[in-house]
DNA sequence: TGATTGTATATCAAAGCGATATATATCGGA
DNA sequence: TCCGATATATATCGCTTTGATATACAATCA
């Protein structure tokens, strides 16, 4: 699949029109935050060659309060690219974790740090299932919305239980040694 | 932390010596498999930079019945180093998934390729606990080898439950229908 | 008044991917 | 026997993307 950040711009926009930084945010708080990243640095050129190609429209926008911000909104021909992009077989599933690369070679590390690297994983598993509910309260307009919740949802916990019980594993015999 | 290739290489080599083709095998069948990647494009330059850091030490080597190699091993400064690299408070996950893309975007796709994107998710995800269960099965260097493949398992695991499920929701009222 | 935060766009060096090129050797089939 | 496929091995390069930085305006708060 050509899933670059040009395709997901046209996702975003699919299901209204939004600026370069709305996008972000979408991306960032919103149902894609989940399984996709995207920078300033790709979004903003991405939007630029969309609308000259003619698959967005621009309309700039004053605001007060506020700068001023340019609205994209998809067009027939952008929607009709969208489509066709996401018509493929999906390519694999690309997971980066420095956490486990930390844990596998724990040779190298004190105890300390694997609690706090522990720690910190536990935390960004608990924000990310928190964002899911989030978004599952709020209104979606993704037909899928309700389906990759759940998959979200199946893994953090699986990996939240998972290194909480290890935690506990580890801890035990810490608290047991300190109570001699 | 300073995750990158060169991180990743010296983290391979911690347990031996090897080639950079050997390395890449290594990260893709191996342990690190589970969550990370890394192509020849930035392995064989991290490997020449490394080793003229004095981070490695190079050795030619001939093969009868193969091409000659370059053998790669970590210094006493390389060792320090990638323990530098490590003791830090590891960043988030990554997880970018082009299959979540097209369920969230489930409007734009047909209800048959829908089921052939989560055959191929459930491919996918049977291949990475198989490769997971070799792993296991293989003598491992590595002191954290089995807390990163229960990690993995947790989640696979998972993930597969999920979505095996939702699979056979989506399916059941079409073969009640057929059987009108 | 100055610092911080939020909104908004833009650019760029550095990192990394994916494809391609090159070379050697084995092995199975036509 | 020759051809194609596969495996081992290194190297390079265009393209995408990241992450940092710059710029600018308004609000908010100390």
């Amino acid at each position: 699949m050509a899933m670059n950040v040009r395709t997901l711009c046209l996702g975003v926009l699919s299901t209204g029109e939004a600026s370069g930084y709305e996008i972000k945010k979408d991306i960032e708080e919103g149902m894609f935050s989940h399984f996709i990243d995207a920078s300033f640095g790709s979004i903003y050129p991405a939007l630029t060659q969309l609308a000259s190609e003619g698959l967005l429209t621009v309309r700039e926008q004053e605001q007060t309060g506020k700068p001023d911000k340019k609205v994209y909104a998809i067009t027939g021909q952008g929607r009709q690219s969208l489509a066709k992009a996401i018509a493929v077989v999906p390519a694999k599933d690309k997971f980066k974790s420095e956490f486990l690369f930390q844990m596998l070679l724990q040779q190298f590390l004190t105890p300390e740090l694997m609690v706090v690297a522990m720690d910190k994983q536990l935390r960004d598993l608990g924000e990310d299932l928190a964002r899911i509910a989030e978004c599952r309260s709020a209104e979606q307009p993704f037909a899928g919305a309700s389906f990759v919740s759940g998959y979200g949802e199946a893994v953090l916990t699986a990996a939240v239980k998972y290194l909480g019980d290890k935690r506990a594993e580890m801890l035990r015999p810490v608290a047991a040694q300190a109570a001699e």
